[in-house]
DNA sequence: GTCTATAACTCGATAGAC
DNA sequence: GTCTATCGAGTTATAGAC
């Protein structure tokens, strides 16, 4: 037991990178230290200059690495083969459950994207495909069987999304006004992934005893 | 027009606030620079240190204004005298509109309340109390009065919340999925501001032309 | 109050021994 | 491959003239 930050029988660059994810997820590309991502890996801070170049390139593979898992894991999630109704419910809830497994993975996300949305992006060009299709062509068929009212998929998949994501990364503020401890968060947070479903369902679903229905 | 960076008559006080905010809601604590901040406001790196003691001292005020401008204006759209569902509708757009005018004031509330939730609010103790109480009650009334269904109270200022703010500081990923350009995303947002109330009010409204109703 | 100059320090990066 | 030692750029902060 040498070292107990990290599993042994890894190759050190793997250890690199582990420690890397961990503290650029944490604290950013600005905050993030290499010396600080070297102590954690156990080993020297030449070392991942030897293989990474620089911190921006180390960084860049922690980006790419997080958005590589983030995309397709979405992905898989809504190309289930489930009906509407039970797909939103399987998304919610094991997407919500990979979120709070990684806490800081939106939030470092999200900001990162801000602060410099070309760069990033511009390296994400031909290679995965962003868009959710299956489940957009999904919401879509549903409208015209009329099994859910007329609804703009695309919004609907950013409503779904938002009542996912927004209130873990609001985390701190919701403790705060609802005056809650870790644990109270989590109940909050297990409560949703029944109510987002309901929530959703509720409003897309056509109303069978009203007489014709649909907007406009 | 010595110095057009900053509107004239202000003092440097004033000056620097200005320039602080704008360069900390971009950058970060972390990626703000007191030079760049210092260039912006036209005048001295060490007039900063004049008027705040150090950088954490100016971003303790960048921050501070930033949720006490905030929080109070989320109560007054919140506070308004309005019927349930009109209020949904008041709120969406003129909260949308505040976001949209200052872009990157979400996702900098988010990620410094992160980084350090602990030490940003217990800076905001007894001060400005955060709870949406009049809001809340006025769900809690209108589903006694069964004007809406069943509902959790603190689960539906969040629903508003997230439809709101998430779609805003996810806009370099949403531009990506749907390809969309600058006035591509403007349109998508002020969709929202129609689809956002629409959505919630179809989920939350008690449906007339069925027998009983309300969960459970 | 406002400026110039610089001290004190942090951090990414590299040289070079092993 | 891995380490120690150190360089050099960049940053906050301050001293001191005006």
């Amino acid at each position: 037991m040498k070292n107990s930050k990290n599993p042994p029988d890894v190759t050190a660059e793997q250890k690199i990178l582990i420690s890397a994810r961990e503290i650029f997820h944490k604290k950013g590309f600005e905050g993030a230290r290499m010396q600080e991502i070297a102590d954690k890996a156990g080993i020297n801070k030449a070392l991942l200059h030897y293989y990474y170049r620089s911190k921006e390139k180390l960084f860049d593979a922690v980006f790419a690495e997080a958005l590589k898992t983030l995309i397709p894991k979405v992905k898989e999630l809504l190309d289930a083969e489930l009906p509407l109704f039970d797909k939103i419910k399987y998304f919610t809830d094991n997407y919500i459950k990979l979120l709070m497994e990684n806490m800081y993975l939106p939030v470092f996300v999200i900001y990162e994207l801000f602060q410099n949305p070309e760069k990033i992006l511009s390296k994400f060009t031909e290679k995965s495909n962003f868009t959710p299709s299956v489940f957009i062509a999904q919401i879509r068929k549903s409208v015209k069987n009329k099994e859910i009212k007329k609804t703009d998929p695309r919004q609907l998949f950013i409503n779904l999304m938002s009542l996912c994501i927004y209130p873990i990364i609001a985390k701190p503020l919701i403790m705060k006004i609802y005056d809650l401890n870790e644990q109270g968060f989590n109940r909050f947070i297990n409560q949703r992934k029944k109510e987002i479903p309901e929530f959703i369902i509720n409003s897309i679903k056509i109303n069978k005893n009203s007489s014709s229905n649909g907007k406009k």
